[in-house]
DNA sequence: CCTACCGATCGGTAGG
DNA sequence: CCTACCGATCGGTAGG
């Protein structure tokens, strides 16, 4: 088979042409500017972090991060949804392979010990820039957020009301849901990695306080 | 007795003069920046209010809280240590009128109750303020602040060894009271006065889920 | 992507 | 407390 001949065998590809060396380059820079964009807005805050300091942080000259973004806020929300697009891939994918005849306990477990992940694991700006930075999202973009948001919480009510219908769940499935997702989420203030406790102690004490069994 | 003899009956208040009509009004109208302040805070953020905006909701002009206050960092401080103290002040008064013979149960009880109390009741943006505007302090501040924290938090500790000790919760204690004051004090992201819960049922809620006893 | 720039806003101050 | 102001910084843009 000849070189010549193999756009022929992707017909398929109308409109969506194979990415070009300089597009890859392009979204490569791009993903940079996401990337120190949520770890400078994760410790600084939103407001306290100008352009010209993320465009640093990426290499660039002041002027460069608004060639791939329309604005701030533009890349907050990249963040946001770069981080939640990540979160709820990994999430199903640690439900998968918790395979199917888990019990609810198992499955909660399995969700709390990867949401500390998320949260407080290697790569894990993302998700608490979306926590506390909501505030500075325009109200269109909170709407596409909060979906995302939604999806992912969902994902944790079947075993939430499989426990409560147990008895090992003592409050209503979703006022729960809450409850626990605050204190979760909370451990991005307090929680150090180089403290006693690993993210694996973290997530039994976790499952230990809500559910009430050892 | 004359008038004139007053003052010799008052021997206690050197350099600490009664007030003045003109330091109660001065006393006044700083708090009425604090309370602006906190309001502003809480819903803007620190760093997208202004000093102009809070002026303005005090009825005043641009320069003027700078009479009452060095810096705009020194209002946030303001705003915390006021809320701070008074929450110190009503947590030890509930606790008084719960008795020295109440249950470790009850007690945890009453403290969550009135948790929900200062971080959602009426006139409550001081704490949300000191939650989520941690940042914008100077390490000084920080410190004075923290201290004020551990006294709040320290005093739920008893009830929670307690319980730890009897069964009722599963958790270190430690590390419960993070979780619990994470829960807790997400409630003010998403809890809303005209929604189905009122502080009553959150607190029972609450005491539920994380003591596993009806 | 860089260079050079603009208009707006901000915290804070002097002087009364 | 107000008036009038300053220097710094910021998000964003034009033009290449």
């Amino acid at each position: 088979m000849s070189l010549a001949a193999a756009p022929l065998s992707l017909p398929a590809r109308r409109g969506r042409p194979r990415k070009s060396a300089e597009e890859r380059d392009e979204s490569l820079r791009r993903a940079e500017l996401v990337r120190a964009a949520a770890r400078l807005f994760r410790a600084k805050g939103f407001d306290a972090t100008s352009t010209r300091d993320i465009a640093g942080a990426a290499g660039m000259h002041s002027g460069s991060p608004f060639y791939y973004f329309d604005s701030k806020s533009a890349l907050l929300y990249a963040v946001m949804c770069d981080g939640m697009a990540q979160a709820g891939r990994s999430q199903a994918q640690a439900l998968r392979a918790l395979g199917p005849r888990a019990g609810a306990r198992a499955r909660l477990g399995a969700l709390i010990r990867h949401h500390f992940e998320v949260l407080l694991g290697p790569d894990s700006d993302f998700i608490p820039v979306m926590l506390y930075e909501w505030r500075s999202l325009t109200p269109a973009q909170r709407e596409g957020i909060a979906a995302q948001k939604d999806a992912y919480e969902a994902a944790w009510m079947p075993a939430l009301k499989a426990l409560h219908r147990a008895g090992a769940l003592r409050a209503q499935p979703a006022v729960a849901r809450l409850f626990i997702f605050g204190a979760l989420n909370w451990t991005a203030q307090w929680y150090s990695e180089r403290g006693p406790l690993t993210l694996d102690d973290l997530a039994r004490q976790a499952l230990g306080l809500f559910t009430g069994e050892a």
